[in-house]
RNA sequence: GGAGAGUUGGCUGAGCGGUCAAAAGCAGCAGACUGUAAAUCUGCCGGGCCUUGCCCUACGGAGGUUCGAAUCCUCCACUCGCCA
């Protein structure tokens, strides 16, 4: 590749790229750069949203760089008040180093693991000491702080800013200064974090670090970024059928965004299928690709297969949830035996569902919420509640 | 230290002492339709039960006033901004 191709594929799906120009230079030298991305030793859990940045750090990699995969644990040990929650417990050492074991196993499915480093920045944060980190914060200033667009807004909003709230950015910064980073990257959301990196870095005398920001993935909802807590999330460890149902709940236009993102398809090569592909076979195969990314790809073709079998013709899907009920002289409530089965959280959902025409038994639509069934030994129905909820039941 | 504001269902956010299991939006779920767990439309959306209705729990916590309180009073806890 050239020099110019090599910044294509780099900046590509990139929101922020400052400076092109820097990049360019570092990159003309022909020596491997250093790339750090930052993470947050609490939630060890990776889904697509993080793969962005991820497979960003793949590219770097595939082109010979450095890539630092850096554990804030720092910070985390800390702690973050931000939250109106009560302060989130500190992490230990122990725990720390668990998540980063976690961490592993999830980004090495993307991650060359040989040229991967891991690193913690307790390491060189840790040894600043108090004195060190008041001789930090003295390198910057309040009103420079506050250019960053939620700080201002909530000073401006008389919203409460605790003071560490304030130290991060530096704290962050400096962890480029350490590593004496050539590229950071970061969602769109790290912009100005990643700013200051380069500032400082120059305060340091050293050159400072080209920034390179990802666009946020929005989640399933299309609204949202991709978010554990807001449940709108495809997790990378989820199960192929799961992630193919979930690729193909996002919207049309959404799906072109993950396209970009969470694929090695180049714009033109989207462009064009935008332009042909017909909507859902384009998301099927994007699903494939995710899937084959995670798992492979023979795991991709059998979620699909499911997938058109359970939704498309409205069958039932091969590996059935089976589970066994005690069995009883008396019929019973089949919103009972729902619940009983896992299906639903509640008698009252269940009822809901029943009487919205959600359930089937044995591929019969129950209509009354009240029917129940016969539960005598032996007994055995197929349940469906709702479009994928399915489980074969036995009374003994 | 001082004078205030606020705490409502997963989230945001209304709420006159009764008609409030609590508006509205978001998220979620179901059905219809379909090209998909897209879009769109409709409905549901605290729980229990011997289910055309009855009961329980719920509006930060504890008391109180009242026939009756998310709505009034007192105390407590927490959050926030302001003035020192």
């Amino acid at each position: 590749m050239t020099i110019d191709e090599q910044l294509d594929f780099l900046g590509k799906g990139a929101v922020n790229l400052v400076e092109r120009n820097d990049l360019k230079a570092k990159l003309q030298r022909g020596k491997p750069l250093t790339i750090k991305v930052g993470f947050d030793p609490t939630a060890p859990d990776i889904h697509l949203g993080h793969t962005v940045v991820i497979r960003k750090m793949k590219h770097f990699q595939q082109l010979g760089h450095r890539v630092i995969f850096l554990i804030g644990d720092f910070t985390g040990m800390i702690g973050d008040p931000t939250g109106k929650k009560a302060t989130r417990p500190a992490l230990s050492k122990e725990e720390v180093l668990a998540n980063a074991e976690t961490y592993k196993q999830q980004v090495y499915k993307i991650l060359d693991p040989v040229k991967t480093e891991i690193r913690f920045n307790s390491e060189w944060l840790g040894a600043l000491g108090a004195e060190g980190m008041i001789r930090l914060a003295a390198k910057y200033t309040l009103a420079r702080i506050l250019e960053r667009d939620d700080f201002r807004k909530r000073f401006d909003g008389h919203q409460p800013i605790a003071i560490h709230e304030l130290l991060y950015p530096l704290a962050q910064a400096y962890d480029s200064v350490a590593l004496k980073c050539d590229v950071e990257m970061g969602g769109t959301d790290q912009l100005f974090n990643l700013l200051v990196g380069r500032d400082l870095m120059r305060e340091y005398g050293l050159e400072p670090q080209v920034v390179l920001t990802m666009p946020l993935l929005e989640g399933l909802d299309g609204i949202e970024k991709m978010s554990k807590s807001l449940g709108n999330y495809i997790g990378i460890n989820e199960e192929p059928g799961s992630i193919f149902g979930k690729v193909m709940s996002i919207s049309d236009e959404l799906m072109w965004k993950y396209y970009l993102l969470c694929t090695d398809l180049t714009p033109a090569e989207i462009e064009e299928k935008k332009r042909s592909a017909h909507p859902m076979d384009a998301k099927r195969e994007l699903a494939r690709i995710i899937i084959a990314e995670f798992h492979d790809k023979d795991a991709a073709t059998e979620a699909e297969a499911e997938f058109r079998r359970v939704f498309s013709e409205r069958q039932i899907p091969t590996d059935l949830e089976e589970s066994t009920l005690p069995a009883s002289d008396e019929p019973q409530l089949l919103s009972k035996i729902i619940v009983a089965a896992g299906l639903a959280p509640t008698n009252k959902e269940a009822q809901r569902l029943i009487g919205q025409g959600g359930v089937l038994v044995d591929d019969e639509k129950v209509e009354d919420s009240r029917r129940a069934l016969e539960a005598a030994a032996g007994k055995s129905y197929l349940l469906k509640v709702g479009k994928r909820r399915f489980a074969k039941i036995t009374f003994s």
